[in-house]
RNA sequence: GUGGAUGUAGCUCAACCGGUAGAGCGCUUGAUUGUGGUUCAAGUGGUUGGGGGUUCAAGUCCCCUCAUCCACCCCA
């Protein structure tokens, strides 16, 4: 390699260029579009946040806080994380603003990077971005539905079609203490026959082993008990008008049993949305509700339910109709023929912006033979020639490189003739 | 954290059984005076990821290391 001691990205995480970028940003615009459409505000929180909330949020069991979080001490000593999730912020702002003085619920949408310490992977970086949203203060099922319609809405405006919707309840935290034992009933006489991981699980969080890749693991799992058997009454109704409300609004979706989500503050709704486009990431948004997270935060008894896009994973599978309307650089470029036009082509450029026209100057082009062909690889149909002929005449030459014709204009005419032919 | 694969020019790749690297694309310039895309020509570009070893000789074999990718795991 030429430059062996080049600086390049940390691992895991990754420059997005232009054209990626600008799919990135058609995907943020579209969120913004819709979820405001529906109520939502944007809110942004800080990335570095206390390492305590994530730990009582997210949950000591999980993985994310066992051994994901980027976790650093401030120079007096504190404890401090890089956000791995954007929920468990969200409530600890719901709480220090005292939104629940608000008009319940609180509807807020976020988008940004997230970090979690895994080793990457197709799908997974160590700097991420999630696009999430959260509907706090509702305990009722019919906030669970216009959220997930309002997700597919989003999805549908990308252009996407076949994305498959898991749904399941995980019930309310009786529901899942009686489940968790009675899994672990079911599957400690074989023991012997699970993996080392859903063995450790066993004894820390049984309902992890349900969504297992190992073929015996799952095998032995159809004999095993239903989740959605033991759940109590409350949340077994409430399932039942979430899954019929659904079909209602038309929303196709597949009951999964084997959906538990790996974040402890879900109960009830959790649903997870996948592409069967990408590798084994193949989640490309996931959530549920939490009606014990603002609780355990410190706060009142406060319902919410939430989800979280992965955004790169959403942009890797984006279609292409998407993603054309995404990139696309300025239209117009404006060249100079000769150094002796440099500062009128720079004016010139200049009056077509003002005039709301993208329009790119390039003047560091050598030849104009070599400005006109970079003009072209640049993606530009219109160029805008001015040379000494041209500032003596007072005049610019127009040219359409997709017909290749061209005409002189006089210059006080050429900003309106440029705007009528991009119309045209 | 575990496993597998791969590292040769800016990019995509080639180099038979070890004989001191090559193509396409890109970029720059030119094919008479101020006209792109096609074509043609020339130029640019690499201590073969890094270090060590074996050998007369290593891109090629061995060891270490780093990086990337994929999977497990985890989850968005």
């Amino acid at each position: 390699m030429a430059a062996k001691r080049r600086f390049r990205t940390v691992k895991g995480m990754r420059d997005l260029l232009p054209g990626e970028a600008g799919a990135f940003a058609q995907v943020e615009a579209t969120a913004r579009r819709v979820f405001t459409l529906y109520g939502y505000r944007e809110v942004r929180t800080p990335v570095v946040e206390d390492t305590d909330l994530f730990v009582r949020g997210v949950g000591e069991g999980s993985e994310i806080v066992g051994k994901q979080m980027y976790t650093f001490d401030d120079k007096k000593g504190r404890s401090l994380t890089l956000r791995p999730e954007g929920t468990a912020p969200v409530a600890r702002a719901y709480l220090q603003h005292d939104m629940a003085s608000w008009p319940q619920p609180v509807k807020v949408f976020y988008m940004g990077p997230y970090f979690r310490y895994e080793r990457p992977q197709a799908g997974r970086y160590r700097q991420f971005s999630q696009i999430g949203a959260e509907v706090i203060g509702d305990p009722g099922p019919y906030s669970d539905v216009e959220l997930l319609v309002m997700l597919l809405r989003f999805l549908e405006a990308l252009g996407f079609e076949d994305l498959e919707v898991g749904l399941n309840s995980v019930g309310d935290s009786e529901c899942r203490q009686r489940y968790s034992r009675r899994l672990r009933e079911f599957l400690e006489p074989r023991r012997d026959e699970l993996g080392a991981d859903s063995r450790r699980r066993l004894e820390t969080n049984p309902l992890r082993i349900l969504d297992t890749k190992a073929p015996g693991e799952r095998r032995l799992l159809e004999a095993a008990p239903h989740l959605r058997e033991v759940l109590g009454a409350p949340a077994r109704e409430h399932f039942q008008v979430v899954c019929g409300q659904l079909e209602r609004f038309g929303v196709a979706y597949r009951i999964d049993d084997r959906l538990v989500r790996g974040l402890d503050y879900y109960t009830r709704t959790v649903f997870e949305i996948t592409s069967g486009a990408l590798g084994a990431q193949d989640a490309i948004l996931g959530g549920g509700r939490y009606d014990g997270l603002i609780g355990e935060l410190g706060g009142p008894a406060v319902p919410g339910i939430g989800f979280a896009i992965g955004e790169d994973r959403l942009v890797d599978v984006l279609p292409d109709s998407s993603r054309l309307r995404a990139g696309r650089t300025a239209p117009v470029c404006v060249i100079s023929v000769g150094p002796a036009a440099l500062d009128v082509a720079l004016e010139l450029a200049e009056d077509l912006r003002v005039a709301d026209v993208a329009a790119i100057s390039e003047l560091a082009a050598g030849s104009l033979k070599a400005g006109l062909r970079k003009a072209g690889r640049r993606g530009c149909r219109w160029v805008v020639l001015v040379g000494e002929d041209e500032i003596a005449a007072d005049t610019v030459v127009l040219r359409d490189f997709e017909n290749s014709t061209q005409e002189t204009v006089p210059r006080d005419e050429f900003v309106a003739t440029v705007k009528a032919r991009i119309s045209a």
